[in-house]
RNA sequence: CGGGGUGUAGCUUAGUUGGUAAAGCGCCAGGCUGGGGGUCUGGAGACCCAGGGUUCGAGUCCCUGCACCCCGACCA
């Protein structure tokens, strides 16, 4: 029998490096777990900028392919715009430009010399758009609206302090910017994506989100209202995972305030078109590792993961029995994957390493000859919803061990190989299921009605969200975040009880502004 | 952009009053093995971040850069 040896993806993926425990210090541990995790991103040459390496590829790749159908359904086109902007486009709006300026990087040079004007690197699409809605006589009449479009690519913006994922110089989104013809229709369809948003959020990546309104210092620059999720990651902190804007009609207009864009409606009346855009971006990825992922590496949920289940051979002494486990091990992960699975793919070409896929689900078999543990590592850093294990003695009784990533050993389930399918399929279900419970959990006893404002400081210092009546001033915003080094107002919950009237704001004692209370908390 | 820190092998680090570099893990070859990172033997692998200075001699001391990390302010 061979020596052990086995394939890295990722040098770093078999050291064995401890991962710092989540209670001990959050941010070393979300390090930790991202760097332990085989082919999951690497640093790159570029500040703030990092490789999403295959794993993190083929996450972000279902979250598109996902969310695209969902939004080619209410008939959403895509569009692919150049990534630079004539600087001057900027110009237009005030209030967006100030916005953006700080962050935008500008090209100065192309061809070998100056250019005559520099273009910016986008950070957001939307003079593009309107760009491209102003052409052709694209849009002249109400028949014409809406207009569905949207785009999935980079976007660039130099923030000052990039984290993997959460925030980083470029990253990868989709923006969608759509004309209607009347404000109603434009709220109607931004809170319809708010929605799409939320699903997405809470049944594929099993994170549960508050729906909600940003306050005014929160929003877009240059819009008129910002609707957000919100969710809560592990410490406590609030991740705002997507939004949904509703414009001015100030973008729709030139320098001179003159229309860029305008259509005649059944009064026979010029009119601009209401504007909103949306965006969700690689940062949900960022928010499904800090939410699922435990001590002992990243967690995926079943309905995002690029691989269920791992089915993981383990060898005796005796060659030919061990061939009959490899035998046994194909058969099972091409049983597991489905009826359907007509695709058995090498993993990077390799001839010990395949991977089944069908429409249901892609199962990776490992016949590689090493250790079982080695194998298991792999996955459990991999986060890997669910493995089976199959050796010569499982062989001999026609049989197979199943174990979560989720699950304790104890939970272990022998299963006939017969009955393997039906089994792995249940437990991702309820697996997904769990993560979600949990999620759930967490967010309802991380989330405080604080009595005063002892209260909710402490609440902001023990990383919990507070639910509180606010006075509407900035004032109250700024002193909040200097006495709770960081602390930020989140949104209007959807859902949110209009019990506000007559409360006190527990920061300034003045009476609330609103009809709804706010929530509160520290956030990424 | 402020405050702090770190640059030595793929990774984590050691390196004494200055004397041309060490270990663990990983990697390669092989033996015994094999149900959550097994073990033994042998091997490959580093112009010590860059530039300058002090010195007979610099990983080590001194300057100047650069890069990265952490903590703030900006943000999806």
């Amino acid at each position: 029998m061979a020596s052990t040896h086995s394939i890295r993806y990722s040098p770093k993926c078999m050291a064995p490096a401890r991962i710092t425990p989540r209670t001990q210090n959050f941010p070393q541990w979300y390090q930790d777990v991202l760097s332990l995790a085989p082919d999951l991103y690497d640093e790159s040459p570029v500040t703030g900028c990092i490789t999403f390496a295959p794993l993190s590829t083929k996450l972000w790749g279902n979250v598109r392919r996902i969310f695209d159908r969902k939004i080619r359904a209410l008939g959403v086109e895509n569009i692919m715009l150049p990534m630079l902007i004539p600087q001057n486009f900027f110009e237009r709006e005030k209030e967006h430009v100030d916005g953006f300026a700080p962050e935008v990087a500008v090209v100065t040079h192309a061809g070998g010399a100056k250019l005559p004007e520099p273009y910016a690197v986008r950070p957001t699409s939307e003079t593009l758009f309107v760009d491209w809605y102003s052409r052709g006589g694209r849009i002249q009449s109400h028949r014409d609206l809406p207009l569905l479009a949207n785009q999935w690519c980079s976007v660039m913006r130099w923030e000052k302090r990039p984290r993997a994922f959460l925030r980083t110089t470029e990253f990868h989104w989709q923006e969608g910017h759509c004309l209607f013809a009347t404000e109603q229709d434009c709220r109607e369809f931004t809170l319809k994506i708010l929605d799409l948003y939320a699903a997405l959020s809470e049944d594929i990546l099993a994170i549960p989100v508050i729906r909600g309104e940003k306050p005014e210092h929160e929003r877009f620059p240059g819009g008129i209202a910002t609707y957000a999720i919100e969710g809560m990651m592990q410490d406590g902190k609030a991740l705002q995972m997507g939004t949904s804007h509703m414009l001015s009609q100030a973008f729709l207009k030139g320098s001179e305030g003159k229309p860029l864009v305008s259509f005649l409606n059944e009064k026979e009346e010029t009119t601009v078109p209401f504007y909103d855009s949306w965006g969700l971006s690689t940062r949900v990825l960022g928010a499904v590792f800090m939410t699922h992922g435990d001590d002992d590496g990243i967690v995926l949920p079943p309905n995002i993961a690029p691989v269920q289940c791992a089915v993981l051979p383990l060898f005796g002494s005796d060659a030919a029995e061990n061939e009959k486990v490899r035998e046994a091990a194909r058969k099972l992960g091409g049983a597991v994957s489905g009826q359907r699975s007509a695709v058995s793919i090498p993993v990077h070409g390799r001839k010990d390493w395949f991977e089944e896929v069908s429409d249901e689900l892609t199962v990776r078999i490992d016949l590689r000859d090493c250790r079982l543990g080695e194998k298991t590592f792999y996955q459990i850093r991999s986060g890997t919803p669910v493995r089976i294990e199959i050796g010569p003695k499982d062989l001999a009784e026609n049989s197979c061990v199943i174990k979560s990533r989720i699950r304790t050993r104890e939970q272990a389930i022998k299963a006939p190989l017969a009955k393997a399918p039906e089994i792995v399929r249940e437990m991702l279900k309820e697996d997904q299921a769990t993560l979600f419970k949990n999620a759930k959990k967490m967010q309802q006893e991380k989330t405080v009605e604080p009595a005063n404002y002892e209260e909710l400081k402490k609440a902001m210092a023990d990383g919990k969200w507070g639910l509180i009546p606010w006075d509407g001033t900035k004032e109250t915003v700024d002193k909040f975040k200097a006495d709770t080094s960081g602390g930020t107002y989140r949104c209007f919950a959807f859902d949110a009880k209009e019990d506000a009237e007559g409360m006190k704001d527990p920061i300034s004692g003045k009476p609330s502004a609103f009809k709804k209370r706010i929530y509160v908390a520290k956030a990424y």
